[in-house]
DNA sequence: TAACTAAAGTCATCAGATGATTTGATGACT
DNA sequence: AGTCATCAAATCATCTGATGACTTTAGTTA
């Protein structure tokens, strides 16, 4: 028995257009052919050709143009380079994460301001304990602190792409590791705040790789289970 | 005068299920009115009503189960994210893909396979020089071999960042700074392999690091013209 | 040549009808 | 009571036809 991969016209017609973009059979800029002739080619209505135009049109790939005609914008969808990290495995994520906490560590020591200190010290005197309003108000202040290290990198597509990070893993991560992950104390993050006041990038990104180190390890004996 | 967006019908009412959608009207998973309803709440016909939600639905917002109803999938759209680091400045960009690539090195150093060390080598000899083929094949072959690098840290959701950066580089890039940047020699590629395959992963990070060091510095220069 | 006009081409939108699928209710049977 | 088959209502999917709005181009005229 064949199994059937039971999708509707729409989104058929939408993947035949996608790919015949993808294929560069209209260049980026290019016109396409119009809604009579798709619907020949695709062989549907042209409700329904609209409807997958009006997909890779909120995809970024095509744009209308009343009048005129519609268009090509990119060959590739965007968004897809995102679909495609967040299937990445959770492991690889944090990795990823972690690796741009000690860069952006290096770079903090170069760049940091007197407020970005500032701040740095006040987020490590108010992160506290897990006692002080659960757990889950401990994970945030937590991450609001490596949040401020990244953001004195200065660097904001770093930013971008760490709360990226932090999204994708906290919605995975969800239940399933609760507690089980190793908690750096405050002494090992004071040092970091140090490490980047010094000025020393070397010193900064070590300190946080240290930090990273046994997470990461925990991490991998967690899911090799 | 106003200037009023001029946006068409479908694309407002898109906008305003969206809002809706954010504001929490319904919440995830419930099912929202069915069209007839949308058409009478957003005052446009049911074709109109039909491509706003299939606009949402490739967006990830929305779901249509045929017989059943249309469901809130997410409140948020999570292509946003992915906007704003592509909104960032195109230094921040390269800064945060060259630093991937100095710690993809690192990695690289300590997991590489032999394949990995054999590809790298025959990406080095095939890479040639700007003569060979015209200056956008050039760049391709010689981003190959970068990216060869970041596989071979085997953590692929830095190869997906990696490929989304590049993308949002040379998507910006594209006619701007045609030539100005300096291209590092064969000689700088090849110590890059043999530190990675040397296995000393700070030998690594530092013979990459010491390669992005003069492209940052004269990409500065071209952007503070 | 330049500006204007008209016509053709194209997407945008509306309206109506029918089909496919899901879901819940109904009722018969065990 | 519980289980199953059947049916009807609700809902999305798709097709068809028609009209409007806008752009582009060719032609025309001053």
């Amino acid at each position: 028995m064949k199994q059937a991969i039971r999708t509707n016209l729409t989104e058929s017609a939408a993947t035949s257009l996608r790919s015949e973009i993808a294929a560069g059979r209209w260049p980026v800029g290019e016109r396409i052919p119009n809604e009579a002739t798709l619907v020949e080619m695709l062989g549907v209505s042209r409700g329904t050709v609209r409807e997958a135009v009006r997909a890779l049109v909120s995809q970024g790939l095509l744009e209308t143009r009343q009048g005129s005609g519609t268009y090509v914008l990119a060959t590739a969808d965007p968004a897809a380079a995102l679909d495609r990290v967040r299937q990445t495995c959770l492991r690889d994520q944090w990795e990823a994460r972690a690796l741009l906490d000690v860069e952006a560590a290096r770079l903090a020591a170069l760049r940091h301001t007197p407020a970005d200190i500032a701040t740095l010290r006040r987020l490590l005197s108010e992160r506290g304990t897990v006692a002080d309003g659960g757990r889950e108000a401990f994970i945030r202040r937590d991450l609001a602190f490596h949040r401020a290290v990244v953001r004195a990198s200065g660097n904001q597509a770093m930013v971008e792409i760490y709360d990226f990070f932090t999204a994708a893993i906290t919605d995975v991560i969800g239940s399933t590791l609760q507690g089980d992950l190793p908690e750096p104390n405050d002494q090992a993050h004071a040092q970091i705040v140090e490490a980047v006041a010094s000025g020393d990038p070397d010193r900064a990104a070590a300190s946080v790789r240290a930090f990273m180190a046994p997470v990461l390890l925990q991490l991998d004996r967690l899911l090799s289970r």
